[in-house]
DNA sequence: GTCTATGATTTTCA
DNA sequence: TGAAAATCATAGAC
């Protein structure tokens, strides 16, 4: 017979009592004539529940006096044991949760943008990848990802700020609670069990208010970053230097302007801009040179003469360093440029054998030769430098089957389809 | 404010 | 999957 039942066989033969009886003061008095244990007994509980009816220093004196009773743990303990066996049973049930799998996913999105866990530079990992994705460039979002990096450590600061007054709360009512729960443990069966049971409830309470916190810190994050996104996806013209680059090597691969992965990385390296925006560049180049090739015929046409003097002004200068008495060994006084640009392909069709420049020439005579042997966009129309004849060996021209140069799509000014929006 | 240029995105296609 | 084509959205010139 374990204590409980005992318990219960000692309380209902307490002269016959129903059960319901037990807590009456009055009943409990009638039991006083009974046997020693079951007097005992029937004392304890009507002391017990006699207890508030007395002032506050006689209730302190019959606490006292309770506590020091003999059959107190006993039946403190069996009190203990039936109370975990009816209500802490059903509780039991309920508190064995498995950890939230919402707050899970806070956890690991605020660790991941740097809000929780150890401080990874404000997150300017984030920013770099919220940036990388967007395609900016890494120099001219500087700016922008300190914005982010600032906003991002002011959300971090938020976040922790009131973890930690959460975290205080907490503790602090816990240990409240559990004072409170100790000290009436000596009047009310309370087992250290329970406490720790009571413990983990207001946890429990305590971690909804916390999910709500990290809840508000990611929305706060979702925010800043989707914002930064649309910053990022706002258009800004390539500098100069940039657009020259990508002009030059497009032009000087009209025949087939279709980079490799390769010169793609080289390129966005020289431009200080990312591979997907070179790709972008070059989709969007082909496509508007290919609708208005008289438009871009004059570009077109810089560029030819541009790299045309920057190889003469490279071939010269290693003629000159080489043999400066006889520049030329092939033809006197000339040279072939040799190139596997079509700007060069373009211009050796001009005179049929290819262009021949003094090496002796300053840039300037060159660039001026170099122009009047082009002629210029209206000398340009009957020399095939880039028209569609000097480029139909690929596919790219052939398909679209482009006007001629000499004579420009539509009247002068107008406008391609593209632009029109 | 209008218009053009241009970088980016989306859709379509081979 | 990469390129073409269409489209969007904004910068910048006027």
């Amino acid at each position: 017979m374990d204590d409980q039942t005992r318990m219960m066989t000692g309380l209902t033969g307490l002269g016959g009592l129903p059960q319901g009886d037990v807590g009456d003061p009055d009943s409990v008095r009638k039991q006083q004539s009974l046997g020693q244990p079951q007097q005992d007994i029937g004392d304890i509980l009507q002391q017990i529940m006699a207890i508030t009816d007395e002032s506050l220093d006689e209730a302190q004196a019959r606490k006292h006096a309770l506590n020091c009773h003999r059959m107190k743990p006993a039946l403190f303990s069996v009190l203990c044991e039936i109370k975990e066996k009816t209500v802490l049973s059903i509780r039991g049930v309920q508190e064995e949760d498995p950890p939230d799998p919402q707050i899970m996913r806070l956890d690991n999105m605020l660790l991941a943008e740097g809000v929780s866990g150890p401080e990874k530079g404000g997150g300017s990992a984030a920013a770099a990848a919220a940036a990388a994705a967007a395609g900016g460039s890494p120099t001219d979002s500087s700016i922008e990802h300190s914005d982010y990096r600032a906003k991002l450590a002011q959300i971090r600061q938020i976040y922790h700020s009131e973890l930690e007054k959460y975290e205080q709360a907490c503790s602090e009512f816990t240990n409240h609670v559990m004072n409170l729960l100790r000290e009436q443990s000596r009047t009310r069966p309370i087992s250290p069990k329970e406490i720790e049971r009571m413990v983990a409830i207001i946890h429990r309470k305590f971690s909804s208010i916390q999910m709500q916190l990290k809840q508000s810190t990611c929305e706060a994050v979702m925010i800043l970053r989707s914002r930064f996104l649309d910053a990022r996806r706002k258009r800004r013209n390539f500098n100069k230097q940039a657009t020259e680059v990508l002009n030059e090597y497009f032009y000087s691969h009209l025949s087939n302007p279709y980079p490799s992965e390769e010169a793609k990385e080289e390129l966005a390296k020289k431009c200080g801009i990312t591979v997907s925006q070179v790709s972008n560049w070059f989709g969007n180049k082909r496509i508007r040179y290919k609708k208005n090739i008289g438009k871009f015929q004059e570009e077109a046409n810089l560029y030819a003469v541009k790299t045309a003097v920057d190889a003469a002004n490279v071939s010269a200068q290693a003629s000159q360093a080489n043999s400066p008495a006889t520049p030329n060994s092939g033809s006197p006084g000339s040279y072939r440029l040799s190139h596997t640009g079509d700007a060069y392909l373009g211009l050796r069709s001009i005179n049929g054998e290819g262009l021949n420049i003094t090496p002796s020439l300053h840039q300037e005579d060159t660039l001026h030769r170099a122009t009047h042997l082009t002629g210029g966009y209206e000398e340009l129309s009957g020399s095939g430098l880039y028209t569609p004849h000097c480029l139909d060996a690929n596919s790219w021209q052939d398909t679209t089957n482009p006007p001629p140069v000499t004579s420009p799509p539509g009247p002068p000014g107008s406008v391609h389809s593209d632009t029109s929006n």
